[in-house]
RNA sequence: GGAGGAGUGGCCGAGUGGUCGAAGGCGGCGGACUUGAAAUCCGCUGAAUCCGCAAGGGUUCCGGGGGUUCGAAUCCCUUCUCCUCCGCCA
């Protein structure tokens, strides 16, 4: 959520920050409703001011022995006006608010504009892998180790599922493993949150209203309870604080969550995203961190080294892009995506992504800071990055460290929790 | 799932229809006293929002939502959370 006051004060800076993503906007309507709604919440001001004053002289009035039947006929008026104000008050909040819910966050001023044609590449770490062998492509590679079931995944939870068994199970679990330790040394703190979330923790996450539609909702008749399948731990961690006021010495709060992630991903299905690239339900770890403004830009700088450092220790080859406007989730002002190499895709896949969504998703959950020494609680900024997908990496793993007999070798800092060097068609 | 009980400001806790944003205490901040500290005394000490250049003023908030009433922290309905007992169950 932006800041009305900001969109009154400066209506052309805000329109123009925000052409970086979306098409001219025409604010006129929406101030129209905040003009009113002010004035209507005046006019309902003086009058429950009067009614304050009457309920106060009612008691003694009555002490002395006066009639107070006008007053209470005067009062009844009184009260029926307020009503009527109170409905308008409500009518025209509804409107600004279904208005201002839906505008995306403004823009970083070094964000490129317009769609992921304009993303640019700011970093590359290691080479692309060059092979002297026919190489095979990650669902080969993992049917052919007995890692992931893909067949039998359909049979169970239909297109977009499968089932990792054996030494790919061992894998998905040693990342998490590797993630969990990797995330502690750096200070975050442990979380395990539910998977099933209320409609207020999606619409201050940002996904609500907009892309309400890519998950899966439980039933209910009531809306405001529908609860659904969180489809990122961002969604739950940013919930954590939700109207509460932090102390500022207690900032930056950094915390890291696991979960499955569930999501539609309705229409996005393309044949070279089959395998486990694309799936309704993946493995992630996010990190996420509360801090204070000044402190944003910086944080974000950390937790995209901190994840780099995460993929750099699975030795896999990597870029990092800087998002064009268009290719941020509404809710960042800013975000940068580690891509891993996919060698049968000859593509660069997201595996984590650093955003900023300075005080954005703090509006709209109401989630501040007190500084040392003032009265004032003021909205603090936060970030996420994934550290890291699992279920991507996998296919880059497999495919980057493939073998000319098919095996794969595994990453150093895997094998304490994989018990072997190698995964081998033999040994499984 | 059933039966009771409770939810009040940073914390504890009083308040059962009227002048209550709410006694009292603790904590915190400022001051007096003191070489300093402790103790003591005095004052201040929630949030949101609107009007205003400001000073200041108004309104709302006693778990959430709705209702009764001229007027609700107080009465009614509903919902959530916590506690106790019973039942059931990984």
């Amino acid at each position: 959520m932006l800041d009305i006051k900001r969109i009154r004060d400066h209506t052309e800076e805000v329109r123009q920050a925000l052409a970086k993503r979306m098409d001219a906007i025409d604010f006129r309507e929406l101030l129209d409703w905040d003009e009113a709604r002010r004035r209507t919440q005046a006019e309902l001001e003086t009058l429950r001011s009067r009614r304050n004053e009457v309920s106060g002289q009612i008691p003694q009035l009555k002490k002395s022995g006066e009639d107070v039947q006008p007053l209470f006929e005067e009062m009844k008026r009184v009260g029926s006006e307020i009503k009527a104000l109170e409905a308008a008050a409500a009518e025209h909040e509804a409107r600004v608010e279904t208005f201002m819910a839906r505008l995306p966050n403004i823009p970083d001023e070094d964000v490129p504009s317009g769609d992921k044609d304009n993303n640019q590449v700011v970093a590359t770490w290691g080479d692309q892998p060059t092979f002297d062998f026919a190489t095979r492509d990650h669902v080969e590679l993992l049917s052919s180790l007995k890692m992931v079931d893909y067949e039998r995944g359909t049979k169970l939870g239909g297109r977009g599922f499968w089932i990792y068994r054996g030494d790919g199970s061992r894998l998905e679990w040693a990342l998490l493993n590797y993630f969990v330790e990797t995330h502690l040394a750096a200070g975050y703190e442990f979380m395990l949150p539910p998977h099933i979330l209320l409609p207020q923790c999606g619409y201050t996450a940002g996904q609500f209203p907009k892309f309400g539609d890519d998950v899966f909702y439980l039933e209910s008749t009531e809306e405001r309870e529908r609860q659904f399948l969180l489809p990122t731990a961002e969604t739950a961690l940013i919930n954590l604080h939700r109207d509460e006021i932090i102390d500022e010495g207690s900032l930056p709060l950094k915390y890291f969550a696991y979960t499955p992630c569930y999501r539609k991903e309705a229409g996005s299905y393309r044949t070279e995203e089959r395998g486990t690239v694309r799936g309704h339900q993946f493995n992630k770890v996010e990190l996420f961190q509360y801090t204070r403004p000044e402190d944003s830009a910086a944080a974000l700088d950390e937790l995209l080294d901190h994840a780099k450092r995460v993929v750099q220790g699975l030795g896999l080859h990597y870029q990092v892009s800087l998002l064009a406007a268009k290719d941020c989730s509404d809710s960042m002002a800013k975000t940068l995506d580690i891509e891993v190499w996919i060698p049968s895709m000859r593509q660069y896949k997201e595996v984590s992504s650093a955003s900023n969504a300075r005080d954005y998703q703090a509006r709209r959950g109401q989630i501040r800071f007190r500084r040392q020494g003032t009265k004032k609680p003021e909205l603090l900024h936060t970030l996420n990055a994934s550290g890291l997908a699992t279920s991507r990496l996998v296919p880059a793993i497999v495919e980057q460290f493939q073998q000319a007999d098919g095996s794969v070798v595994v990453p150093e800092v895997l094998r304490k929790w994989m018990g072997k060097e190698r995964l081998s068609p033999s040994a499984t």
